[in-house]
DNA sequence: CAATTCATGTAAGGTGTTACATGATTAC
DNA sequence: GTAATCATGTAACACCTTACATGAATTG
């Protein structure tokens, strides 16, 4: 999805709550936000320096860091002013792409047991999706009285919850009606 | 997302059934998998000429048509060879990026007003995605009987309705707990 | 007669992934 | 002592989007 460069904005908002690393970044991004946008290493670095040059971060170095150096960013005003600017703008639509969608859309005639095992493998993987995510949601719903940030969070997780579990009814239906068809 | 390249699978796939050209696979994909996985000319026509170059379909100008050229491409049995093996390749995971996840994930301290329109736009969004799907699916099931290929069409409709239904329902049990919090 | 659709293609630029390079510290 | 984790970064490449260029035929 080019032209989008949502990145620089997702570093922000995270270094809106406290200073964090590059490294400190990405395992935020696995834990929280991976299920619906993820970012790599190629990706956080670079645009941590580029934010460094635009005045939008300043880092500096952690001192009660052992082992390699660690660099902290944290996030200026200007910083701070450009993410809500990000934050009023209308979302672009949704993008997806379902890479079992395509095979089995092209795959009518390889036999029923191929489609079978193959939506079978995608629904074990959201099963453990939705296991993953019903536990992020349980720790946000403790803290649900903590600020608004916390209800925000929660909707998050609670749409991948939805989104996994219409996943799984997919794949039920899907294999019933590839199973009697089988027959 | 890099490293896939199922563009020109999907361009095979479309031509096992008919030879089309350019164009016409634009509109094909328009009307059935864009829903999952879209193409613009940008890609697909470059891929066709790659195709050609690597003897996997071959081009022939339409004598019927009228006004600007039309080439037609057909797939040839190395293309159907290559076609087969992708297809019984195992898929990869899927991608999925969500820019209102993004803006509501951050968005806590602006106010419920603005994440409430976000969230309404996006259920209305998703009616017509699932106005769009359930006419597709309509068709479909009334085609069921006619050899393998349609019911894996039809698994696919299914599995936009039930992916655009969970959006709605989600975006419902978002906008309560919002109106809730409101108060 | 104006707008839309038919029809093909290229070029530029941005985004994202993967592999590579490097090395210290901690846990078992 | 070996594996995993901490930690930073670069480079190459592939992919995708957008804008551009061109022009005929059809529809209202």
């Amino acid at each position: 999805m080019p032209k989008s460069n949502n990145t620089p904005y997702i570093i922000m908002g995270l270094l809106n709550h406290e200073p964090l690393s590059g490294y400190d970044i990405k395992k935020r991004v696995s834990v929280t936000i991976s299920h619906f946008w993820n970012l790599g290493y190629g990706q956080i670095y670079p645009a941590l320096a580029q934010l460094e040059r635009a005045g939008m971060v300043t880092r500096y170095d952690d001192p009660s860091s052992k082992g390699p150096e660690k660099h902290l960013y944290a996030i200026t005003g200007d910083g701070k002013e450009a993410l809500k600017s990000w934050l009023l703008l209308p979302d672009d639509k949704e993008h997806v792409r379902y890479e079992i969608l395509l095979k089995l859309f092209f795959g009518g005639r390889l036999g029923s047991e191929k489609n079978i095992g193959r939506i079978q493998a995608f629904s074990s993987r959201q099963e453990k999706n939705l296991k993953t995510i019903r536990l992020f949601k349980a720790e946000l719903e403790k803290m649900l009285g903590e600020g608004p940030d916390h209800l925000n969070y929660y909707l998050t997780a609670l749409f991948g919850e939805y989104i996994y579990s219409a996943y799984i009814e997919w794949s039920r239906e899907a294999l019933k009606l590839l199973g009697a068809a089988n027959k």
